[in-house]
DNA sequence: ACCAATAAACAACATTTGTCGGTTAAGTAT
DNA sequence: ATACTTAACCGACAAATGTTGTTTATTGGT
């Protein structure tokens, strides 16, 4: 009998503490190999290697290199967003100036993280989709559920907001001697408070409707 | 002697008939296996197989099938853009609709090619990719390169707008069953003029200073 | 028409990938 | 404490990857 594993699990909610174990040490070695080596000059089993796992092992939790990187991503920014208390609290559209800022601060440090190497590579691509999703997941959660179909949905602000975000963050990124995050941050905000605008704010707590910038 | 090659070049700026036929049977076996096999399904082999090349003479012009992905859909999404002709004159911020539109045309014509097997895969991020700068260029073509200092940068605009149409369209093409493309074109353009016209419009043909919708 | 340059074909290679059956050991529930 | 469940280890496999040296044939310039 074999019962082959499979652990679609978030890394979170996962009460077995062999696989959180095994599952840190496979994110920790990618980690730490990326501090010498591009991802893409990183096989899985220098992962497991270093990880002290066996590469079969590896294939029980991702289904290649790419999802590993993709849960290590996602799981550090997300637990960036936790640490900072980030919310989106839809009342005021420039309470979005927290989540740019952790964006910012985000990819500046995990940017040099890797070498250069990145030539090849659907690196950058994988992490574009963890930034956006995690912001999108924020912003939803603050955003009102329209139940009118006019105009457009609260998962089409969210969306459209968290990939501006985003892009405008690969923009300041890019630039070879940017501002400091937090001066840019105030460039980026007023491009994206429009978007955040246009689904009314949640009743909960609307006494004034919808002030505008801050 | 080897000299072993590499050919940078964009795919439509090469002299040599032999790279554009072996670019061209590459991209075209790779357009015609995707009908009938997931991306992640099709090796280098099967590619090469299928468009009567080597598979060394792959890696002379591709680092990997993501590459090839990439060259595929990126001139197929300029090609369309270029048939629509498809301008951004940037004296009216109303003129991103078109290229909205050739958006949504293009991803869901797109989405369907691939049958469904599109699990693992950095498939998708790639096709963002893409996209994005593509809409980026023609973007920055139609707006005034600014040197103030104070606000937003060209550049800044046109990623942050690019991404932004790019994320919206996606929320779009997600929905089961979705409206016809001009009708959310008609709900995705408010969400992008605003941050079109954080940017001054060119002094070209200034004759009204940025009508606003249109 | 010829010649130098170079793209494509070819064969062979070490390495990596993803998977599988079987075993051992750690965790959980009673 | 014991038994059940299941994650991790191990060895092995076919397949795919990426690279290299060499040869052939097309191309563009003179």
């Amino acid at each position: 009998m074999v019962t082959r594993l499979f652990v679609p699990l978030s890394d979170c909610e996962v009460r077995d503490p062999r696989i959180r174990r095994t599952r840190q040490l496979l994110q920790g070695a990618l980690r730490t190999l990326m501090q010498t080596k591009g991802f893409d000059e990183i096989s899985v089993q220098d992962l497991t290697d270093a990880a002290t796992v066996n590469r079969a092992t590896f294939y029980d939790h991702y289904t290649d290199k790419f999802a590993l990187l993709d849960a290590l991503i996602a799981g550090g920014f997300h637990q960036m967003l936790h640490e900072r208390s980030v919310r989106y609290d839809g009342s005021c559209a420039s309470a979005a100036r927290p989540i740019i800022l952790a964006a910012c601060d985000y990819l500046a440090t995990h940017q040099s993280s890797c070498p250069e190497s990145t030539q090849k590579s659907a690196f950058e691509p994988l992490i574009e989709a963890a930034i956006t999703h995690a912001i999108r997941r924020v912003l939803l959660s603050g955003i009102a559920k329209t139940t009118v179909t006019s105009g457009p949905s609260a998962e089409m602000v969210a969306t459209t907001a968290s990939w501006a975000i985003y892009g405008a963050v690969k923009e300041w990124l890019k630039t070879p001697d940017r501002a400091p995050a937090e001066e840019i941050v105030a460039v980026i905000l007023p491009l994206i408070v429009p978007i955040l605008q246009a689904v009314p704010p949640p009743k909960s707590n609307a006494a004034a409707p919808a002030l505008p910038v801050g």
